[in-house]
DNA sequence: ACAAAAGTGTTTCCAATACACCCATGG
DNA sequence: CCATGGGTGTATTGGAAACACTTTTGT
């Protein structure tokens, strides 16, 4: 057996649904990407990442480099996905690819470099090397998530009405999502907790809707067991 | 930033319930480890694994090196988990370890090399390195699952009776799961069926248990959505 | 007054659990 | 015939979905 070179790199999935409350069409699930300037795969983008730093683990990696591309700050979640690993996943000398999933939400404007920008997840742009199986993975991972955690606190903003959430979990998920049965399932789990206060109504009118907060803003898992749940 | 050579290693822990229908004790969940013969960390238990070749993707490297410890046929179901990628995690040169999960049915009773053995996971010995928490995170991943997959199929024997799959649940789990339930629940989900036959009653007398074995055996997702499913 | 949006009440459904009871075998 | 373990029938629970209806605003 033999061991030659092998160098490791770190890329991140960031999502963020944009379009909220903009009042022009639905909101859609976009992902942070960036846009090659050289060989090889010029003209095609990548997703945000890079080498892996002598001192470095790969958590700390992946937010060093997230730096370049948006405001640190505005990073809700960052957690590790699946390792690639392929021989040959990209010319040049070998090169181990692990992947992770981060979040912003949805009030969040960073600024961005002039060659990334934000793309809807349902229209894909030609995307270099592996990276867009990469990407679906990632979508894979949040959708089954938003429905056993509380991460949709990393999608939201702080404050929110029940149709802005449901608004965001559809666009997230790809399907429609019922309002009032979200916001019970939520409540119930205790995810999330009533302000008190209410926004104004929207340009048509309408009753000021409650506004809602995530109870914890820290990853956890709020329904364990599909069954088999230990007794009592 | 700086790029210091690193290497990379795969680490399998591979679990068996062991103890199943022997009529001694409980059956309990096992973990494979093999001792360190030479510093550091001379005399501690290991994960098998090592040094990812250099034409091999993880997963190949996996089942090579699990090939020294035990026979491949054995293994029923192999998943990449977590990376550990502190810079500190072993001494000497910097490398970056990813964990997979490895089963073995209650069956098969490998041949060994001398410095390997099972483990009781609920006494695991002093571990090397950061093996430990390895196994622990390897032990929540696997119970979890039984819960929302098939990968039950992997523990158990092709045929078995309930009482049987009832022991090795509650090994993996580490709680009282009952039969009649756990009999249901698979059924339910056409995760297992019943194979026509039965098996003949225990030394104590009894009702002959019928046979059941796993649908599919290949992992499968059972019970994807807790909650938020899509509409119909 | 009316439309629009938010929120509540109520019904239905179904998976999962709990447990009582029946079945088949060995001694 | 009875102890032992296997299997079935059935009631209960509880979370989630579906949908009708009420509330509160802007125009």
């Amino acid at each position: 057996m033999t061991y030659g070179s092998t160098a490791h790199e770190v890329l991140a999935v960031v999502f963020q649904v944009r379009g909220v409350d903009s009042g022009e069409g639905q909101p859609a699930l976009h992902v942070l990407l960036w846009q090659r300037a050289l060989d090889p795969e010029r003209g095609r983008w990548s997703l945000p990442g890079g080498r892996l730093g002598h001192d470095e683990d790969l958590t700390t990696s992946v937010r060093r480099q997230l730096a370049e591309k948006v405001d640190l700050r505005e990073i809700a979640h960052l957690e590790q996905l699946a390792v690639f690993s392929d021989p040959a996943r990209v010319p040049g000398g070998r090169t181990i690819a692990s992947t992770f999933l981060g979040l912003v939400p949805s009030a969040a404007t960073p600024a961005l470099p002039s060659d990334t920008c934000w793309h809807p997840v349902s229209e894909l742009p030609e995307m270099a090397f592996d990276h867009r199986p990469m990407v679906e993975h990632a979508h894979t991972r949040l959708a089954a998530k938003l429905s056993y955690t509380n991460i949709g606190f990393a999608l939201t903003p702080t404050d929110f009405a029940i149709s802005t959430l449901r608004d965001i979990y559809c666009a997230a998920l790809g399907y429609q999502v019922d309002a009032t049965n979200l916001q019970r399932v939520l409540e119930r789990r205790n995810v999330i907790t009533r302000t008190g206060s209410t926004a104004r109504s929207g340009r048509a009118g309408g009753r000021p809707p409650a506004l809602y907060r995530f109870t914890e803003s820290r990853y956890r898992v709020t329904d364990e067991f599909a069954a088999l749940r230990p007794p009592g």
